[in-house]
DNA sequence: AACGAGGTACACTGATCTGTAAAGTGTGTT
DNA sequence: AACACACTTTACAGATCAGTGTACCTCGTT
């Protein structure tokens, strides 16, 4: 409830999605403070004006920034789970995690936009409320993943942290590398991960 | 080699030494794009034309931040090693690196240094190239310290990349959390890892 | 005595930053 | 007809940004 309005950004008006879409698209290829707000009212089409009758500040933007792009994420990965065969095991649908960064290059080029964002934001914008609930939301996630079919003996949530820390260590060199060779390689240690928990059955 | 030029400082002058200090405590707190030249000069008690006459320019003086910020770890890092008693595992000469996150709190408040400076540096900003260095020479170290008695058969570099990516994932989110749990998490992690690996000895 | 190096003081440039003021246009609804 | 709403245009405020020019001071070295 509080996490699902801190990660859903308000109705929007055509203007205010194109002013979004564009702050979206400029903040995570630049950074937040890299890029400034003529910039995304031009680059949208619209005016400041417009800008700050519906945001109201930079800060907000920001904030609503990382509520769309957790939207995206979300909805991407959405798709690809449900893609996956009926009955597809846990092992499987978490190495999906890891298959919707690697390709999704465009994407994922400049590394976790949330841990990004967080480098920059101080302590009280607004953002980093959403950046937290994005985080808890994706170890919530590997963690009902795991629990849907394994062994009843392993912990599933000290195994969800596990793959959690090898997912943001690998997407967060994904922007400091040049190419994706540290998903690959997590994706690689997740799957031998599960594959002994599965041994264990 | 190139490493050591791309991760040592040029020597300093008495004033350039506490202008970097400055910087290098500004620029970790707040980032670099918050932190103007006239507050590090101001709060490091010299003048703007100081800094300028000595780095050159605020680029410059972002990538020697990190060079320092490099060294001081480094520097940490060994004084740790050469604390353990002789003779000890490669297994506790690796926590050993995770402790030292731990237990230096202040200087690891707002996560990994080198995460934040590539979050918002630019690809051609000279910063990137000493982040890069930093995050091999961080890798190679691991390997190093895992070859030292670990049994023929594992496969030292991959284990180094598993220890590392939950190094980084753990660090990165001590920037974003309120607390360290995901460093000790990470460090019980690398733990039940490498006894496993001593286990099959 | 001359000189260079490190540093100070301070005014200044030109650009860019977030944010606001004031007045007005077009569209659809009641 | 009246009104709300989304949005525009132009202009501006006030601050801050990185970076420079110039003149001067104080050392230690030669």
């Amino acid at each position: 409830m509080t996490t699902a309005s801190l990660l859903t950004p308000p109705p929007l008006t055509d203007g205010a999605r194109r002013i979004l879409d564009t702050a979206a698209r400029l903040f995570y290829s630049h950074g937040i403070h890299a890029v400034g707000v003529d910039t995304i009212a031009e680059e949208s089409g619209l005016t400041k004006r417009t800008l700050y009758d519906r945001f109201g500040s930079k800060d907000a933007l920001a904030a609503a920034y990382l509520q769309v792009r957790h939207g995206e994420w979300w909805e991407r990965l959405e798709a690809r789970l449900a893609d996956l065969p009926t009955g597809a095991s846990a092992q499987e649908r978490v190495l999906a995690v890891f298959d919707s960064y690697t390709l999704d290059s465009a994407s994922t080029e400049r590394g976790c936009a949330f841990v990004n964002a967080a480098a920059e934001l101080p302590a009280e914008h607004p953002g980093r409320a959403v950046v937290r609930a994005h985080k808890q939301a994706v170890v919530d996630l590997l963690g009902e993943l795991l629990s849907e079919d394994a062994a009843p003996t392993t912990d599933h949530a000290a195994l969800a942290e596990h793959v959690f820390l090898l997912l943001e260590g690998a997407v967060v060199h994904r922007g400091i590398d040049d190419d994706d060779h540290r998903l690959v390689a997590a994706r690689a240690m997740v799957e031998d991960l599960l594959g002994e928990d599965r041994a264990s059955d």
